[in-house]
DNA sequence: GTCTATAGTGCGATAGAC
DNA sequence: GTCTATCGCACTATAGAC
């Protein structure tokens, strides 16, 4: 137990504080060096590890994508396009238990009242469904059909989640994005 | 014919002298006060007429969403979802005439050079969509419903927009729309 | 770790149009 | 006199270069 240099995890201790700034005194009046000294850090050091002052709201993509993969890698070959996207939605499902509703939560309240942060969901979200839609074009899918097909899918897991952290809301992750996914299927199924 | 104090026309000039430099020179290399300085004005100026760098390459949008809200208004009561977005679309493909398309594709170029442009694009897409969800809302669409027709509508606009400005395309904004509309008709009718 | 360029804001001053 | 477009200057924070 002597003095260490460093405690371990300053990557998620940074992160940590960064959603209590931006929570208690907002996103914009938050710098760079507030989030770093609340850990004990300087502000070179928070650029370190997040290429911006947003990023540190936005990570683990990697883990979505793997899993996202995977998921296409196992559906049953010929499989209609958007079977292949709802097997990569139900995987998506085990990144959202009940014990992470909270955290959710507060973590959209935030990026809902800054277009900034925004656009970088936006982006990350476009980020999926290109990783969706080039799997989709290797199993044989054709070009456009993949992108609209994996389009599909990130609104169906957009509104999804939407719906998973409204108050109140009880129902699984997964339900609920099988819900969504039937009224897309309602809905272009009603048009002339 | 004395001197002016100054030209008229201020934001177009600054819009076209922007594209020109984040053409030749790249969107990063070049500085708010470059774009104001190659047509006589200050950065200051720059920033009074645009929020920001970005910001330059995407005006017009306020158009855009009125056509949408008019062909909404315009279409029959008690019209699909789907069948509504239809005609927004339809509305939409007005803005972009076959003049328009080597500007479109000249745009498009430094937008998908830089991931900070994407991200305003993006927005601005779901900007559009908010529009749609909400006016088919207020038509009666039930809530969710009317966010994945919205968001579908901003879908197959964004892929029949990339096939109007592919290398060697000629057919019409319209034809594609509808083409791609089809697509996606087809696609979600596939699955289990 | 330090140094620097750029983005973007706030405010006061100027000068013509109405 | 008021309104609008512009300039000029000082300033902070981000982010990248060294």
């Amino acid at each position: 137990m002597g003095m260490v240099r460093w405690e371990p995890g300053a990557r998620e201790r940074l992160q940590a504080a960064a959603m209590d700034l931006y929570i208690s005194r907002g996103y914009e009046k938050t710098t760079a060096a507030d989030i770093a000294q609340a850990v004990g850090l300087t502000e070179r050091t928070f650029f370190r590890h997040f290429a911006d002052k947003r990023e540190v709201l936005f990570s683990g993509q990697e883990l979505l994508e793997q899993a996202i993969l995977e998921a296409l890698a196992a559906a049953p070959q010929g499989a209609a396009p958007l079977d292949m996207v709802a097997s990569a939605l139900s995987a998506l499902a085990a990144f959202f238990p009940v014990e992470r509703r909270v955290h959710s939560r507060r973590r959209q309240t935030i990026i809902s009242a800054n277009p900034a942060l925004q656009e970088r969901e936006l982006l990350k979200m476009a980020g999926l469904a290109a990783v969706v839609a080039a799997a989709l074009r290797a199993r044989g899918v054709s070009g456009s059909t993949a992108t609209l097909a994996a389009e599909s899918g990130v609104t169906v897991f957009s509104v999804a989640f939407g719906k998973w952290i409204a108050e109140g809301e009880e129902r699984s992750f997964l339900d609920i994005q099988r819900e969504v996914l039937g009224e897309l299927l309602a809905m272009t199924a009603g048009a002339a």
